[in-house]
DNA sequence: GCCTAAGTTCAAAAATTATTGAAACATCAG
DNA sequence: CTGATGTTTCAATAATTTTTGAACTTAGGC
């Protein structure tokens, strides 16, 4: 059913096969998946982030496509979303090309970037559009009571882009 | 290419055809597509709260299954969770057994509670689970560093719970 | 009490989104 | 430089989610 002898044995380990994830750290991963799931962020990508959480020091490539036991494709992919959104650190070592991950020092602060990015574009996009909404109801004559829906509408958005920066600065701060 | 004469005539509308969304319509429902898609809401379910948003008085079943041009199941659907997740009212009119519906008074409290409804369960089922990974990682001794984090996000998880009954409380308050 | 308008259900189809893996690319140790 | 290692890309496939529509249920007007 399974090729013997795949753990011990003194050789070379030229395709060192890893162990998958520990009861515990299913458990760990559950839970972020889940989390993640609410803000439509793929399994895969929750996956990494709770390995990378639960792990005592810097984890690379091999072993997190190899712990998991997803592709290539997968494990780069998501590598880029987690940077992209400031959420891992790579951690270079001397001689070699190889990187090593690990979370960023806040969880709070990550989830934070990761709503922003999500929903400042899109407050961003609509302010000119809601305004024209709000505008072409005034015009057409509307029902007061639409036209107040609309005027809450427009202050939540341009109230919502005023707060942004505050949150948390786009570059350092 | 079309039919002629949809709209005039004197004719008793036995099946009414409704008109499409407007392009001012179309812009309103773009900007609820977008947000409810952050939290995994589909497109059909704000489409439809775009639409009672953006009309003058209550809608009937049929008139947002025509103008939206979307199937009677998407619509039963759609009302369901709109209804479930207490983001639209019912208005019932004496003689008849059609439901009109229109959206709450408090966009911001319908969001608040559609967070809840997502955020909650998944916080109130993982607190054993997070605790059982902490002390599992303190049995085996893990690296300190990663206990600490694993301290962090159990306070987080606690205190999310305990903060989460002031935000909006589940019946009346 | 029927009978029909009003709405719901749910299995199948369509649409969307995530994952894979092979090929392309980039980088740096030698 | 060069070659092998480490990573990215992306078209194809798989998995998941959403929508449809026809059959079913329910409620209330007559």
């Amino acid at each position: 059913m399974k090729p013997p002898s795949e753990k011990s044995a003194g050789r070379r380990p030229s395709r060192p096969s890893y162990e998958p994830l520990q009861p515990h750290e299913i458990e760990l991963a559950d839970f972020f998946v889940r989390m993640a799931g609410i803000l439509g962020v793929p399994r895969s990508v929750a996956e990494i982030y709770a390995l990378l959480y639960i792990s005592s020091g810097p984890v690379d490539f091999d072993h997190i496509q190899g712990r998991l036991g997803i592709s290539k494709g997968s494990v780069s992919q998501g590598l880029k979303f987690l940077r992209d959104h400031e959420m891992i650190l790579s951690v270079k070592e001397p001689g070699s090309r190889r990187e090593r991950w690990q979370p960023t020092p806040s969880l709070a602060a990550s989830l934070v970037a990761l709503l922003r990015s999500q929903v400042l574009p899109a407050l961003e996009q609509a302010q000119p559009g809601l305004q024209r909404v709000l505008a072409d109801a005034q015009a057409r004559g509307s029902q007061p009571e639409v036209i107040e829906r609309l005027i809450r509408l427009n202050r939540w958005n341009s109230r919502a882009l005023e707060l942004a920066p505050l949150l948390l600065p786009p570059p350092g701060a």
